[in-house]
DNA sequence: TTACGTGCAAAGTCTTTGCAACCAT
DNA sequence: ATGGTTGCAAAGACTTTGCACGTAA
């Protein structure tokens, strides 16, 4: 791994400031630092998979491509195939989430964060968040009426965000 | 367009039996057939496009492939990108619809049908559909919380339908 | 040491585009 | 007739895969 302009150790070093990767040190999966997730599972821990999962956590709502660019600011030798694996087996693992939002490109974040909805705006392309309790009315009624169980972290909706609809108006 | 092995008339024969594009004469624009909706904005009505619609009306959340797929069982010289071209030209004309689900192929359905919401089940596929009356609620925390104006035709939700959620806990 | 992970390049899938021929109006 | 449409083929964007080398454990 030549290209890696990085410290060759086991973990590669944090930036100063406390990232929102080493709040995931107490882990996910109840009490799992990523790492040991990794390894548990008998997967390696690689400097790639590190930068990968730094990049999710910091990015947020990220595509691959974007998730790339970012990775290859600190190791400019990671190859975006690298990436593509990378978050396909941190996806498995329930490290990262995904989520489809407009164009087609699929974007990252880290599992962690609490489930939220995306508000995309189909204007401006702005994504906000709402919480999983101001959806709360819609999966009961999901529920009730479908049998239906909603998956929450997926779920994405579409419309104008607040400045795009009073410029609309104007 | 020789590979055309329909009428060559201005419209296609329809099958016997009312299809779900013949209900769409009266038009949705208000009432517009959809032909007229096409001559009136100086576009020319083709039996490509005419195929093309009766498919999407016919398959409902359909792929470009599967609209392609089932246009070329009646004029197989059709070609994919027409399909292409033709789904985007009636989607901008406000004919179709289409949402986003899994894979990131778009579906498209006509915009005839009332607005409603696709539930896509993550295990088997299945796509149900729920009103926008049943959404009315996230709609309104939605724009009273975030100011945002849902794209109602646009919403997905995945999770379990019925089905395979009796399953699972089994 | 062992076999998992990576970089590289090539192949795949899905979609778009340029262009000459064709046809709806 | 005449310009919008189409089929075809090639190009694009995004993603996956095969393989030999490198490396985590």
């Amino acid at each position: 791994m030549d290209e890696l302009l990085v410290p060759q150790a086991n973990t590669v070093a944090h930036p100063p400031g406390r990232t929102r990767l080493e709040a995931m040190e107490q882990g996910p999966q109840g009490h799992r630092s990523w790492d040991e997730e990794l390894r548990s599972r008998g997967y390696r821990v690689t400097p790639q998979r590190q930068l990968v999962l730094e990049a999710v956590a910091r990015l947020n709502h990220a595509t691959p491509e974007e998730i790339a660019a970012c990775v290859q600011q600190t190791a400019k030798g990671v190859n975006i195939s690298t990436i593509y694996r990378t978050l396909e087996l941190l996806d498995s693992l329930g490290l990262v989430a995904h989520t489809h939002l407009n164009h087609g490109a699929p974007t990252y974040h880290l599992a962690t964060e609490a489930a939220h909805v995306h508000l995309v705006c189909q204007n401006c392309g702005k994504i906000d968040e709402a919480s999983q309790e101001e959806v709360a009315p819609l999966t009961k009624v999901l529920d009730d009426q479908h049998g239906f169980e909603t998956n929450v972290a997926h779920l994405t909706v579409f419309g104008l965000c607040n400045d795009c609809r009073s410029k609309h108006s104007a």
